[in-house]
DNA sequence: TCAATGCTATACCGATCTGTATAGTGGGCG
DNA sequence: CGCCCACTATACAGATCGGTATAGCATTGA
């Protein structure tokens, strides 16, 4: 990618999780990139490419950031599940106060004919996948029902995040998390993190 | 209201859930509802009364449809939150696939100071509180915890049915509800509804 | 040296955007 | 009767939308 690439869909990246997709034009990003029409329609195409790379680079380093923060996790099974909580909350606090890019660019493409709908897709899959495979690890029996749950407490964390519902959704989230994999009943009083 | 403005509110309401806000324009809007755009303006006199009184009206619908469930629902506190996630089911499967019209709304919706984000946050305080009320008949301590939980799980819910992650999300959200409420520890082995 | 590449600058296209203006129609009501 | 009101029809304004066209300027590498 060339460097004026580079910069369109950095600013497009921003631009379009800030604001949202369709109230963003083709000429603002441009010049937030520091780049003239020409050059961007030169890498592009066209806006609707330019939706699709951002959303395909967000997903990527999305799971490149899960992964290495996997790798540098501990071995046991509960832990490796409550570092992909410690991921989203990283990720979160950093740079998305709106949530989960993903939920929010389906809000804005009804068709599933986009080229961009099987990027939203496909991460949901990749985390429900995820957390099947971290679940059994440890319980092979139902893991399918625990890695469901698990992705509901964290797609809702994910949205309360972002609307500001209550304090730290996903550190919430995250107590819920540990008590599921840990057979706790009725939690053993260990209060908020 | 006069039969012209309902018509557009109503036009205007499917319109802007089925394809995103900025996605619909006033055009469209007023040739949907069979009415010209001197008649749309003449009620509403901006697209953004049009897109607050949709949510507003969403909102309010939602709240009557939840408190009518609960009235009809039975005494026992745990029925109660379930008539809750049944109210949901209805919803949702009826007329809603896309998920929760006011997260939706709220990732075209960035600025706070638009007058449609108090009734964003508004929908989701008053679930919130919902939740903490319900839970609190029966078990006064944690009750703040539990109904962050229940949101988060009720969150997640909507979102999966919208993106379609795995099948039935607000049930299998209705079980976790129980399994709380219950003080369930490894799940009794009731499995999917 | 020469050609390709990545870029700037500027002007333009047709379509669509929100919003307004003008003129007129038909029914209900005091 | 005459006025008000909800409405239609049409045309238009200025801005912005996505996208294209023309021309030129550096840098790079065969």
């Amino acid at each position: 990618m060339t460097p004026g690439a580079r910069r369109v869909l950095s600013a497009a990246s921003r631009l379009f999780y800030e604001r949202g997709i369709h109230a963003v034009g083709v000429d603002l990003i441009a010049s937030e990139a520091g780049v003239t029409k020409k050059t961007l329609y030169d890498r592009f195409g066209s806006k609707e490419q330019i939706v699709v790379e951002y959303l395909a680079d967000r997903d990527e380093r999305w799971r490149a950031f899960v992964t290495e923060r996997l790798e540098q996790a501990g071995r046991g099974p509960v832990d490796r599940v409550l570092a992909v909580f410690d991921a989203s909350q990283a990720w979160m606090t950093e740079s998305s106060p709106k949530g989960c890019s993903m939920v929010n660019a389906h809000a804005e493409i009804s068709d599933p004919s986009h080229p961009a709908h099987p990027i939203i897709t496909g991460q949901k899959e990749w985390m429900l996948a995820l957390f099947t495979d971290l679940v059994r690890e440890s319980a092979p029996a139902r893991a399918e029902e625990s890695a469901r749950t698990l992705m509901l407490l964290h797609e809702g964390a994910m949205v309360a995040h972002g609307l500001r519902i209550f304090p730290d959704p996903i550190g919430h989230a995250r107590d819920r998390a540990r008590d599921l994999l840990e057979g706790a009943a009725t939690d053993g009083g260990r209060g908020a993190r």
